[in-house]
DNA sequence: CGTGAGTTTGAGTGCGCTCAAGCTTAGTGG
DNA sequence: CCACTAAGCTTGAGCGCACTCAAACTCACG
């Protein structure tokens, strides 16, 4: 597993002070101090789009850091059905200290960079940093509350309602890493492909489509590409997403 | 709100050594000493079936424990449609720590017992209490994990297989509190009204009731009430809920 | 220019929804 | 003690949204 000379093309990694995700990680409030201990501990690894990094029921042996690129988290049944029931961007956490495996199949959406801990030795540095112990509660009460957003998604909206509500979720998003409002004009990208985003909302490829290709239709949205988005009124699509007008 | 004479009939709570789920709740990992001071912080509260513990939106002034009852979380969108996305048992806390507000109603589903903290104190306790902290985290993970297990049953299980999923999940809660496995001819109480099992499996009460039907018909439950189900056998079910065969 | 993965479009079907009526059960007052 | 009521649950008929199966299109890459 950790063959040295696999790893240390990765392991490059610069100081954690200089980490674009500083602000924001499981790390965010650590000091000095406790930086410079995950700084020793810590290994960059890289993974290329459509690769498994944890396969579901198989040991976890590392915890991590998304750095860069976004990661699924992917729930299948036998028969092959398969509900995403996780969506990690940079910054996000991956791995629960104290469980041996995970549920569910960790899989890079696109090219993902990992910043990993040796799972025991993180937990014990967990277990005696409460800055990092607080943080990972915030983290988790944030997932926790996506994940209940989520779930009215899958069970009471319709497909159209669906695919304005995950563009809204990158709208928004993106607007936040651009350090501004999601206004009129702006564009993005969405990142997954057609069946990521299939497996995300519940739906098939096919109905996820033609539901893209109707929101074009009727002037919600502009496709630049196939995976670039053009929002002439962010209010319009937030009001087909079926939100509440808070 | 905290007014003397309402609470008093509630807040005669036993000592926290006799609770009937300390060593489940919150404050499972406490010492005798931090017991002490939850002892001294904590007050009783029951709410009546269908009353609103906390309104989505309200500023939350208390958090706490499930002690007695069944509570629920819930979503609503503007034109009615609702969602659940929280069932809470005893031993379940309920409340996000920094948080002012939540995103969901809490509702009593049936009456409910809580042990209640005053916000900023309990908060102010968690920042110096390493072990509430600690098994806060474990229980914010355990209810992540249903979540997204939730989310499988949402986006792409059938209506017979959301129905025979809920009911297996019941069994195995109920084996779990009765100490045995889940076995042969065991019954239990659905606890919660077919409206409930609708927002809980995003279904209408009609298809909800007929998959009751229906199950019924081919053998694979049996109605001794209502409300109480029998189970002549629960792999059967477990089957039906098109659970891996892990 | 050929290949194949990813995506779009089309035709037809069926599951779960809607609307509506009937049934069951517990609680209330004559 | 029994009608009366209302809430909760069940059953029926018909419809529409999202699914399935199938074919065509797009586009990056060799």
């Amino acid at each position: 597993m950790s063959i040295p000379s696999l790893l240390s093309q990765d392991a490059r990694a610069g100081r954690c002070g200089d980490c674009p995700i500083r602000h924001r990680a499981v790390c965010s409030q650590c000091e000095a101090d406790e930086l410079a201990i995950l700084d020793q501990m810590k290994t960059y690894r890289t993974f290329t789009a459509g690769e498994t990094i944890i396969w579901a029921g198989d040991p976890v042996a590392r915890l991590g850091t998304v750095v860069k690129g976004c990661a699924t988290l992917l729930r299948t049944m036998e028969d092959g059905r398969r509900q995403m029931v996780g969506l990690l961007f940079p910054s996000d956490f991956i791995g629960r200290p104290g469980r041996e495996t995970t549920p569910y199949d960790v899989v890079a959406a696109t090219e993902v960079t990992l910043c990993q801990f040796e799972r025991q030795s993180f937990e014990d540095l967990l277990a005696n940093t409460p800055s990092l112990e607080r943080r990972l509660l915030q983290m988790t009460l944030d997932e926790l509350d996506a994940a209940r957003e989520w779930m009215l998604l899958l069970g009471r909206k319709s497909a159209r309602e669906k695919i304005a509500s995950f563009l809204t979720i990158l709208a928004r998003r993106d607007a936040v890493l651009r350090k501004s409002a999601p206004g009129p004009d702006m564009s993005f990208d969405m990142i997954i492909s057609r069946e990521a985003l299939a497996d995300y909302l519940g739906l098939t490829i096919e109905t996820t489509s033609r539901q893209i290709t109707a929101l074009k239709n009727d002037g919600v949205i502009r496709l630049a590409t196939k995976r670039i988005i053009e929002l002439p009124d962010f209010e319009r699509l937030a009001a087909e997403a079926g939100e509440d007008a808070a």
